[in-house]
DNA sequence: TTAATTGACATACGCGATGTATGTGAATAT
DNA sequence: ATATTCACATACATCGCGTATGTCAATTAA
């Protein structure tokens, strides 16, 4: 086998940090997180952290679009799953709200990721997000399925709520019991922009 | 007139350091405020503070508990002008997002509250204009008028649209147009929760 | 009125963590 | 083979929190 070139050798320190930080910032919290012993724990020194990712702060956000890419991939895996269209945003917003259960994604997304990157919808994975949103509302709108409200601001507000239950099922004491309660009215709120509501 | 009495200076000292802690953590964020500035800016040093507050997090906890309860009592105010029932609720909507547009309430109360104190709803405000909110659906669901889904969680979702909403239109490059999308939107999505009679 | 005591706040210190400046050795280029 | 780059380690400066201790005015008691 050939041996390891130095930009191989350096992705490699990439992701011994990243997945490092997962660990601390998951289990400490962010503002907990000693680089001292994090970096140590992936057999390094703070010397290869400020190097590759600058400062702390860096970390964090490489660490963040991680995950929350992973999340937006399998929220649209679950949405082609459903047939796309208007079960298909269902299942993406569903899917969302479920992996709020992971507590390294309750912790470092949704928690401490706000309050140190800032605003998400600012995040290059929550943009991408919103723009898969905003595409899949404009086929129901081109079909006549939805209310005539700007679209822009009907995919912010579905997003919006499905990021505020997970942010609740994150932080609930009964994870598992407040999930369904977040869906069923995730689901109701939703059903507000069909042109036709459903029969109960 | 009577002279200052010991107890009166010591919430005199106790106002100056809430209100420095509320300029302090809206400018910088509560991660980057630092304890000697807030309170050299009150006139005081962080004798005062650790004495008062017990330590950083007693003065956030503080300030957002006095924050939220102002929220709380506009909410409520702006609910019952508009007659409470369905078009308070709406009213209590758009006076949520109007609030979530003062910079100060989005860093303090809706980013690095929940960051850095926890679940909300375990705050020693208990969130009160969430209870308002959840108050109002109550109301209404013992009319009928709205589907049976769960109180709290529909609450949080309709408080979670109205923030999401207020962010958007706070870092929006024409806010007024952008205020008007963002509300309609909110009615839109709100709506969901509503019964109607004419599909049954 | 005056001495004793309380307590609200200031001052001083230790500890730990971040960020930067500098050093080093292995991989690459000439 | 020598020079050079650069990924990372090491060493250092700085800053901010929390605590321990000091101080002086306000209260209390005689």
């Amino acid at each position: 086998m050939t041996a390891k070139t130095r930009a191989e050798k350096m992705e490699e320190t990439r992701v011994k940090l990243i997945a490092a930080g997962r660990k601390a910032f998951a289990h400490k919290g962010y503002a907990d997180a000693s680089m001292d012993e994090l970096t140590a724990s992936a057999g390094l020194t703070r010397g290869a952290l400020y190097h590759n990712f600058g400062d702390k702060l860096g970390l964090l956000a490489a660490v963040v679009d991680e995950i929350d890419s992973a999340m937006a991939q399998k929220a649209k895996d679950a949405g082609d799953a459903a047939g796309g269209g208007w079960n298909g945003l269902m299942a993406e917003g569903r899917t969302y709200i479920e992996l709020a259960l992971d507590p390294e994604i309750q912790r470092i997304v949704l928690r401490d990721g706000p309050a140190f990157l800032g605003d998400p919808s600012n995040w290059p994975s929550q943009n991408r997000c919103l723009q898969a949103t905003i595409a899949t509302l404009g086929e129901l709108a081109d079909q006549g399925a939805i209310k005539s409200v700007d679209i822009e601001a009907l995919a912010r507000m579905l997003n919006g709520v499905a990021l505020n239950a997970a942010l609740w099922v994150a932080t609930s004491d009964d994870p598992q019991a407040t999930l369904h309660k977040a869906i069923s009215a995730f689901e109701c709120l939703a059903s507000g922009v069909l042109v036709k509501q459903e029969h109960r």
